[in-house]
Formats: C-alpha cells, sequence, structure tokens
DNA sequence: CGGCAAGTTGAACCGCCTCAATGACGGTGG
DNA sequence: CCACCGTCATTGAGGCGGTTCAACTTGCCG
C-alpha cells in the first residue's frame, strides 16, 4: 500500500506521533471521499442530521447569511482540517459550509466517529485539539473584526493563512496559493469588497504584501506580522522567530 | 444532605436527565470552591499551566487586549458555564479571564475531568454539549460584530443574555439582572462606551429595552428580536414561539 | 465578438469615533 | 455635614474610516 499522507495526517502528526493503528483508522475515516463543485453548499444552516467532514482537497468556508442578504465568513477550511465537528452535538448545525473551490471531502457520520475515538481514544485527543485550535482561530477573528482597522485584520488573516497552510505542506508562510477573492475577503473581514482592494492596495504599496492570481506573496513577513499584532500561539504550533 | 441544584446542574438537566451516581459525579467537580474579587484576572493569557473552572455564582468574562491598549470581550461567563474548557488542549491558553462581579468558582484539573468524564462518558457528552454550544455563541458573536450595526448587535446580546439567564433559572427573558456596565457593552460589541451609551437610548426610546441600575427589562421581546435577527436555535433549546 | 465575474478607481455620504464637558451617585475623610 | 473623590452615565461637536453608488477595466470563456 502506498504511503500517502492525507493533510489531516501531517496536522495530527505535528501534534502528536501516530501509531500504525491510529493511521489506518484515520484511512478508514477518510475514505469515502466526495467532491463537491466550487460555490455550492456542503451543509446548510438548520439542517438537522448531522454529519462531520474532513476537507482532503481545495478550500471551503464555514458561513452565516443575515436577513438583508448580508454575508459573515466564520472561517475557512483548508485540507485536513474538519468541518462541522462543532455542531455535530447541536441539535441544528448553527451556520452553513460551502466549497469556495471544488473540493474533497470524506464524510464521516457521526456514529463511526464514535466508534473510531472510542477505541482509539488519542485520536479523539487529536480530535479535540484540532477542535479548539479551530475555535481559538474563531475567537481570533472576533478580536480582529471587533478591534482591529482594515488594514490590521486584513494583515492577520493573510499572515494565519499562510502559517495554516505551511502546517500542512500545502505553501510556506511567505508564498501560498489563495483561490480567495474580494469578496470573500470582504465578508470574513466585515468589510465591503470595494475598501479590501483599497486595503490591498495599500498593503502592496507598503511593501508588506501581494495578492494576485490566486496567490498570496509576502514580501516582508515581519512586517506584515508587526501591523497584524500577531501572535500566532494560539496555532499551537512552533512559532517563528520574532514571534 | 440537602438539594441544591448548582447552575450547572439546572443547565445539563435541560440537555439531559442526570442520574444519582452523575449528579454525585458533578457535585465532586464543583467542591473545590474559590471566590475571586471583581476586576481580577484568573487566568492570564499566554499562560501555560491549565485548569478550567465552573462558574458557580456571579458574571465573569473571557477577554482579549490588544497593543494598544483596547480589548476585545470574547463572551460573558453566567452561573454554570464552563471557562477555559476551550483551552485545555492548547499549549497556551490564548485570552484571559477576569471577574465582572465577586465571583464563585469551582477549580478542576486536567486529571480531575478526563477521570470523571471516562468514568462517566455520558458527562463527557453534556461538557462537550456546553462546549459546542459556547462555541455557538462566538460564532454567533462574531456574525454580529462582522455584519450588524449597533443597534441591532445590541440587541442581540441583550436578548441573547436573557435567553441564557432563564436557561438557569436566574431571570427571564424580559427581566434579568445584569452587572455589565457601558464600558464591558462596549469592549464586547466592537464599539466605544460613548456609542453604547446612544445605542442604549435609543433602544429605550424605541420603547424595546430599558438598561438600568444593574438590571435590563425588556418591553418589547418580540420587536427586539426582531431588530436583532435573533434565531436562538443555537442555545438548544425550545424556542420561544414566534422564534 | 459579446458577456460575465472580478478587480479598480472616484466622489459623496454616514455610522461610529474622538475629544471635551458635565451630571449623578456613593464612599471617604476632615 | 460637607468637600472631595472616583466611577459610570450622558451629551455635544467635529472628524475619520469605511460604505454606497457609479463607472470603467481586465481577463476569461463561449
Amino acid at each position: 500500500m502506498a504511503v500517502v499522507t492525507s493533510a489531516l495526517v501531517r496536522k495530527l502528526a505535528r501534534f502528536m506521533s501516530l501509531d500504525p493503528l491510529e493511521l489506518e483508522a484515520l484511512g478508514r475515516l477518510e475514505r469515502a471521499r466526495r467532491t463537491v463543485r466550487a460555490d455550492t453548499d456542503l451543509v446548510h444552516e438548520r439542517q438537522t442530521e448531522h454529519t462531520a467532514f474532513i476537507l482532503e482537497e481545495g478550500w471551503a468556508f464555514a458561513y452565516k447569511m443575515l436577513q438583508d442578504g448580508s454575508r459573515q465568513v466564520i472561517d475557512f477550511a483548508l485540507p485536513g482540517d474538519f468541518m462541522g465537528l462543532r455542531s455535530v452535538l447541536l441539535r441544528t448545525s448553527d451556520h452553513s459550509f460551502a466549497a469556495v473551490t471544488d473540493i474533497v471531502v470524506a464524510e464521516i457520520s457521526t456514529r463511526q466517529m464514535i466508534e473510531t475515538f472510542q477505541r482509539l481514544p488519542r485520536l479523539g485527543v487529536a480530535a479535540l485539539w484540532a477542535a479548539s485550535r479551530d475555535e481559538a482561530m474563531v475567537v481570533e477573528h472576533l478580536v480582529s473584526v471587533g478591534r482591529r482597522d482594515a488594514l490590521e485584520r486584513t494583515a492577520h488573516l493573510l499572515v494565519e493563512l499562510g502559517l495554516r497552510l505551511e502546517f500542512v505542506g500545502l505553501g510556506t508562510a511567505a508564498s501560498y496559493p489563495c483561490p480567495i477573492n474580494q469578496y470573500y475577503l470582504a465578508d470574513a473581514l466585515g468589510l465591503t469588497a470595494i475598501h479590501i482592494n483599497r486595503v490591498l492596495r495599500k498593503l502592496r504599496e507598503q511593501g508588506l504584501v501581494t495578492v494576485r492570481d490566486g496567490r498570496v506573496e509576502v514580501h516582508d513577513l515581519k512586517g506584515l506580522r508587526r501591523l497584524a499584532d500577531y501572535h500566532g500561539g494560539y496555532l499551537d504550533q512552533e512559532d517563528e522567530p520574532e514571534g
């Protein structure tokens, strides 16, 4: 059997070492793959049946729509991320999930998850770790939207995405693919796409970062982190020097 | 032994029935009580030792400070709420906890928690339920700050607090004690205290709600919920009629 | 070539912030 | 008993960050 490590395995391996049994169980969780087209929903808000997903390939996002048609993006999911773990226990999912790009997900039933984590408790702990890391990101996101200005919060998101992608081996903090357009950025950061455009221009003019053609190129990581007041501790990974 | 049900027991009892063994275990978790004075920290950001707390009496809050001295309140904790569950698994706590009023907390060690939840898995599930409910509240908070205007997000918070207090028997959705001053409200909602003042005046003038002398009196719950676009599904309780 | 999605730019507006004062209240000490 | 605090609430005036509305551009795809 070929050694294909999924993004999830790469991520969890950074948290703890995985023995063959655990690797095999993860492989089984990730077996039931399914493709979802860009721009389509995986789970819709207030849906009652609860399955969770592991994102295998592509980018997705969690969001919530409001009365007036405006949208708040809660978080972006990258390969290796769980989606919908949070709402497995709640009776109704509190928000929706959709694909940014075409994506591949592994669907896991609640029953299957419980069975696996009961048999291999260390995997359960790892999943909890991943979940609390995700929640810490949402908290940081709230801090950004509540108390950082447009420039700072945009910088913050761009730094965070780079670190997360580096974590699963899909880019580096200084340069990574990013299929997120200015509308997504706006809805994530509580701004308008028009203003995001001006913000990105300013970040470019200040020699900090360029966002173009589906790529983010960071020219001055230190400067970008300083602007964002970025402290990556909540990602629970070895911090870069000059954190 | 007298039948004193803690707020935590009252809350969990709404989620699932608790047998005597479970009640006894909860009682033991809540035994090690400690008083903390208003305005003092329980856990400080980047602290590495991890204990969690159950809030027994009083109000507390989770927050994060920024470089420039501004503060973002992540959430308010009410009696019966866990505090710090989220960061037990992360290597460093990502934010601080402090008391709003004088509070009584029960301190629980990670070891004690693991032991209890292993012995009584249903309690573990209940704790997970509480944790995902808390996270859903943070998500809703993010939506408020990102996409609702000052009036809407203030209304949203006031409605939510009422329902949560009612949930643990400490008030009703229409009238409840609330020791939160305008500075706390401002830091929670991503606004300034000055603007909160004007917002509260407007809410009062519109006959929706009065916030005064440590109490919230809702005059028009329906109207307040409509303004806030409030859908309480994420609290996972029977929704009021006319949700 | 036409059409649509995404990006870019300008100008005017407005929600909320900043700065500055003033009022209401309870606590404390002289 | 009152003068003096400190904390919180309240109000006004002016300014700024981000929105809104309205083009126009660019690139891709059929």
